[in-house]
DNA sequence: CATGAATGAGATTTCATTCAT
DNA sequence: TATGAATGAAATCTCATTCAT
């Protein structure tokens, strides 16, 4: 048995420690494995060797796969959840802006990134993880959720928006964001027209600006809409 | 155990349930299981358990766990596909009443039905079934995405709306729906909010269509909406 | 892959069905595999070696290795508590000859029989397996305590015995028997010196009866030792 | 961490641990362990913890775990052995003196000491150890039968004792002793009576004596006994 | 000397699949 | 057709052992 192994076509001495760097580097290797596969569908060995360790080491650093896979969901969460919800707090009063600022910062944080395949995952294990449904739902949909409805709710208060129910008005403005990091990271792939997310969101936005829009044709209001 | 039982004096076969009832049955409960666990997730015991036979009788009818999966999609699919897709076909030559038309046939034969389970299975496993991406991708997402897509597209040419891109459009009317699909059958049940799917969808359209509408100045225009 | 294995030196088909003999065979198998290596000691592999099947068929009668450990203690203790036990409740008044009765049942179902590895299997596993620990002093240790103190107060109450503390006799008694029954079993296979731990038992019966007379030489009495 | 460490302005050495004490400390943990779990039930994790070091540092002075099992029961029964067999050659010429006082200092030696789990853990592993078995036999068993059976012998040649099997009486005398040792690692903790060992083998002693002496009637009686 | 991260062989356990009945 | 005992490959997990620091 040598005394180098090839990783990542690199060749490595056996043996390097690196504690710091490991945990992070399974949970980041872990995250495609789940993300490609599933959690059941996951081998710990391809979790391992994608890491560039052994089984063994794996289980150094989680104690079993069950709570592997909630680290890596919850610690690739977390460092985001901060900047992206704090993002959300934007200064802008004028709802219109609020949202769209929002929706920069979502999508900028979400599609294209490593983060986009999270909601796939608790999409898909949340029957087997009621815990990891929960703790998404309270730490990622309800602050999300809270800011959106509430922008729309001021929205119709200060006569910007119609009178719409907040809650309905909530899901028509995130779902093709949702639909778009769940796309890239399922059917996407396998379709042959491509999705420039970034551009669907602006139209969508602009439609749905549009159709909420007050009845009346506010004499002297000015839509701007880039 | 013997294979027939004698009834009143009659010697009656002791199975009388319909033999060819089975393979749909078997069907049925993998559908739930898998919508439950995932692919890898579930247990063949758990679906002859669910169906109510063992395990020896599912490999009677489905020669491996992968074809029983892939018959689960296309089964539970085909026999709705031309219903729904037909219904698409409606006549209405108003673009809009076209999608309502239209939605009000998705929304029905999704939301609240077993069919709904089905996005939500084939986005998770995608990644393991690209013969079942790309068949639901064939099969459903295309002529719907058809269907929508040349309904905005006549719509514009019409007048009856803006000019918008008819394929990033798509997402923008039927992600809420799909959303509402993933939503029962993933988080939904963890949530304490509960969603009405249907009215969400009627403010949908309603916010979609608006937002469509072409610019306000043509006088003369009726808008009608409901 | 052949159609056929050998096991215990016949040729048998693979995939024979005797689901009713299968559990004790796998029980007969473990008991000497943990007789021999202990607990922690022993691979399933062995066992179902051993009792002639697969890993997997030992994990259809039974849950885990502990579940089967505990099963082998009770399954192998269990048909003869009775008998023994029911053995104990002789009918002679005399407490000699009540002791001697229940010793010759004792050592003869216990000596050189696969039941005597049970006390060595339940002294070394103890410390693992508390729930044994508690079964075997609930339904072997107490019932044949009781059983002998009892035998011993009533001597020395009739006159038999001189006074003597009728726990600490019981040992006196006991140990030997006992000894014998762990020396087959540990050391002494490894002993050029071969115990006959029938004729040892009814020597130290002879001398401990004779040590429990009365002390007062009583005339007209008749000792009878064989 | 350095190597070192200031203290009131001196740098020391930051283990001033005699480093000659570790083997033993190893040991001590490791007959712990090993007398809880058995060998193989045994993690050296443990064993290091317990001893207040880490694995490494086990391995630092035994080379595997076989060998610090072996080195186990020698250390424990060694430094032991010569005080414990050279008390056995007491100067009393009375043979019941001298089995009397050989047993003062094995119950002292062994009843209640650490070196009471050697029996129970050699008894325990003697099928995964013969090596470590034929050691006792050596080492222990044989010295002390010898001595036991000796006097045995000499107190009939003597008059003192009846006409019996200095072999077989060895057993009868022995026994409850080595019961109480094995009792007290092993069901004793789990049993709700205490067993005074002491006092028990004090009137063990008491009764073996008479029931060994010779018999009344016959004064001046020499038996001889091959 | 001592550490403890890393290893990898081997154990337990699961479960899709087979096949005698 | 249906069963379910039996299989065996592959998964998870454990832990004695190694070695860079």
């Amino acid at each position: 048995m040598g005394e180098h192994v090839e990783v990542g076509g690199k060749v490595e001495k056996r043996w390097t420690r690196r504690k710091d760097a490991r945990p992070a580097e399974i949970v980041a290797a872990a995250l495609d494995c789940f993300a490609e596969r599933g959690f059941a569908g996951t081998r710990l060995d391809d979790v391992a060797r994608r890491a560039g360790v052994t089984k063994g080491t794996v289980y150094l650093y989680f104690p079993n796969k069950e709570e592997l896979f909630k680290a890596v969901v919850r610690e690739t969460l977390l460092p985001h959840l901060d900047r992206v919800l704090g993002g959300l707090e934007g200064t802008p009063e004028d709802p219109r802006e609020r949202i769209r600022q929002a929706f920069d910062f979502l999508s900028g944080k979400l599609l294209g990134t490593p983060l986009a395949v999270i909601p796939k995952l608790v999409i898909a294990e949340a029957g087997n993880f009621p815990e990891i449904a929960r703790f998404y739902l309270d730490e990622v949909v309800g602050p999300v959720r809270a800011f959106l409805a509430d922008a729309i709710h001021r929205g119709v208060e200060l006569g910007h928006f119609r009178a719409v129910d907040p809650d309905h008005a909530f899901y028509t403005l995130i779902a093709p964001l949702l639909l778009a990091a769940l796309w890239q990271n399922s059917l996407g792939p396998h379709d042959d027209r491509p999705l420039d997310g970034a551009a669907m969101i602006r139209q969508h936005l602009d439609i749905v600006f549009r159709g909420l829009a007050p009845e009346a044709p506010a004499p002297g209001r000015k839509e701007r809409l880039p």
